[in-house]
Formats: structure tokens, sequence, C-alpha cells
DNA sequence: GTCTATATATTGATAGAC
DNA sequence: GTCTATCAATATATAGAC
């Protein structure tokens, strides 16, 4: 790949992500995207064929991105975890300061992913899957290493999980404007840690009786 | 108001309605909707102005109507509350039962929250604003008759109730493809709230010491 | 309130020169 | 890889008859 055209491809996916992220991919336009990106707009059907092709790359780009930072977190690690619940927290801080990072795919995927389509299909039965089964798997071995309970409805716990992480920055206006707070500032996203800790500290680990 | 009015408003609302809420508001046109709806397609900037009126309109009519329902679950209640919890409990069901009743109007009103524009600030600033306030009245309330814990943080508390509410009735399809369970199904909906129940419990009610 | 007809702009996408 | 030029389809919105 020669660096021309990874400048062009960049520059519309920028362009396409910030637009995308305040209009909504269905009223953005492609010649919109064009203009933002000081790129004839031929260049975006040579590059992505059409404007889901950019969606696509977006998405895809994302995960891969987030699965890999999973795995550069767990380089520097000692093969055996001790304590599943920190490894949990520190899973849950991983995909939060991903999505700071990423902020406005965030949104775009978040909400695009409550569309019906084909491409929507697939990025829910891999990565969403795949994200599913990560913190499935934690539980999982968290509980035959006896640090975890079994009693509370495990799907539960991970749709619960799930919600508790994404919503926030999904829709960070509702957070800015109903709660003035920014839900990307560091404060605020250690004391939102801190809070899910202790909520789920208690449910989620097993208690050594008073 | 006659009747015909109310026939083809009634139509066009419910057509837009279907398409919104499967293909996104950006990605459906006028036309699409006059079609849905059997309704001649000039009749749409006749009775809503423009696509955007048809929005308004499927918005102020969804929070007023969930804003009765809060009044008239009300109604049959005795003056004094005793327990507050068992109150935000049955707060959070109506909430969780009136999504499932309208999830078509409930998936279309996340997301185009999560879009920048006037409309949303205003909905945002009355309805969402409204509906904290109903929850952060009910722990205040709470808090002073000292049935309510007062040392975590209450912002957190209201952000972490509509992630737990809102996002499986905005994003259904996630809890349906990764979850394999139906978040608008009898069970789920038991399940859930007693999920949360046992969740906020311990954390929001004062204890009484062991 | 509802229709036809139409004006006008914008859409996504491509063919072909460079 | 990038450009110009252009197509056919579709968009929103309105004027005026009924």
């Amino acid at each position: 790949m020669r660096k021309t055209v990874n400048r062009t491809k960049v520059h519309i996916m920028r362009a396409a992500i910030e637009l995308f992220s305040i209009q909504g991919f269905g009223s953005t336009s492609i010649r919109e995207i064009a203009e933002k990106a000081n790129v004839n707009s031929a260049l975006i059907s040579y590059h992505f064929k059409n404007k889901q092709g950019i969606l696509e790359r977006i998405m895809i780009e994302y995960f891969e991105g987030l699965f890999r930072r999973f795995d550069s977190s767990r380089e520097g690690q000692t093969e055996e975890v001790i304590d599943y619940f920190d490894e949990l927290m520190r899973l849950v801080k991983t995909v939060i300061g991903f999505q700071c990072e990423h902020q406005a795919v965030t949104r775009i995927i978040q909400r695009e992913l409550s569309v019906d389509s084909m491409l929507v299909r697939e990025v829910m039965s891999t990565y969403i899957a795949k994200l599913k089964s990560v913190f499935a798997a934690l539980f999982e071995k968290g509980i035959q290493e006896g640090q975890f309970q079994e009693d509370l409805n495990q799907e539960m716990k991970l749709i619960h999980i799930l919600s508790s992480i994404f919503f926030p920055y999904f829709n960070p206006q509702i957070v800015r404007e109903v709660f003035y707070v920014d839900p990307m500032s560091e404060e605020y996203i250690e004391e939102y840690i801190d809070y899910l800790s202790k909520i789920w500290s208690y449910h989620f680990k097993k208690v050594e009786f008073c």
C-alpha cells in the first residue's frame, strides 16, 4: 500500500466519522463527506465502493482496535490471574478508556447497531458476541476458582455490565445536558469505575461471612 | 378535531414509526412513509409541515404518555408512601413496561436522541430532565425518611439507573442475538426487575446491621 | 382535507480521460 | 489514484384544483 492511498482513505474516514456521529449515517451524503475531506466525491466509490462501505470499515477498525487493546493490556501481566474481580474491573476500564478515545465512533456504532441490516447482524454475531464471551469467560473462571458467586443469573449480569459500560458513552449528551457532568473526563471515569466496583463487588464476589 | 383528520395523521404516524425504527430517521423518505400509510405524500407536509415534524410529534406523544402513566399508576395508592425502595422498583417497572408497549418508538427516540439537533436539546431539557427529577425526588425523600443510604454518589446512581432501564430496550437486538433472550418477554422482564432489585436493594437501602 | 402536477435540489454511483 | 462530467433516481416541498 502506498502512502497516497492511505492519506485519502484516512481523510475520508475521518470526515465520515465526524459527520456520521453528529448527523447520523442516513442523514449524511457522500458529497458532504467528500467536501469535508477535501477529496473528490468519486474517490469514495473507488476506495469504499459505497457509503455503507465506509461504515463497514469504521466498525471493523474500531472492534479490531478494541480487541488488540485487550491483548496488549494483558501482555505485561503475570501468567496466573490472581483476583478475577480486579481482572473484571481492569477489563471494564479498558473498554471505557477505549470508548473515550473513540467517542465519535462509539456513538456511531451504538446508534447504527440499533438499525436492521446485514452489516449489523454480522457485527453482532462476531464482535459483540466476542465481547460478551470475554466477560463470560472471566466469570466462568472466577466461579471455578471459587472467587465469584454463582447464585445470580449469569446472563443478567452480562447484560447489566454491557448496559453500564455502553450507555453513558453511547449518549454522552444525556449525561452532559441532564446531569451536568462530562462522561469523558478523568474525574467522571474514576468515579464511575469506583461506583461500579462498589456495586458489583458485593454481588459478584463470594462473600466471607461476618 | 374531526375524525378524518386524526385517521390520516395516525396512519402517517404509525407508518413513520415502523420505518424509522427499522431504517432510521435519516434513511427514511417522506414518500416511503406516505406509501406505507396509503396516504398522499402531500398530506405529510400538510399535517406535519415536514419529516422532522413527524418525529417531533412521535417524541412528544411518547413522553406525554409516559408521564400520564406515572400519574395514573399513582392514583389507586395511599397518600403516604411507606417503602421508598418499593416505590423505586414500581417506577422502574412502569418505565420498562411502557417501553415494552412502545418498542419501536423507544428505539427511535433513544437512537435519535444521540444526534445533534434543536429538537433533541429541547426533549432533553424537558422530558429527560423531568424523568431524572422523578427519580431524584424519590431518592431525596428516601434519604430524608432514613430509608436510603446517602454514602454513594447520587448522580452516579441516577445515571446507572437510566442506563439499566434504557439500554436493553434501546437495543433489544443485542439482547436477542447475543444473549438469546427476548427483553420484551414476561419472563425476561420479571427476571431483570428481580435482578436489579437484588443489586440495588443492598446499595440503596439503609442497612440494619447484622 | 385531499388530490394532481410539478418545480427544484440532491441523491448515490459510474464511465472515461488523465 | 484522481479527476471531470454526467446519469438516472430520488429527495422535499408547494401551488392550485376539487
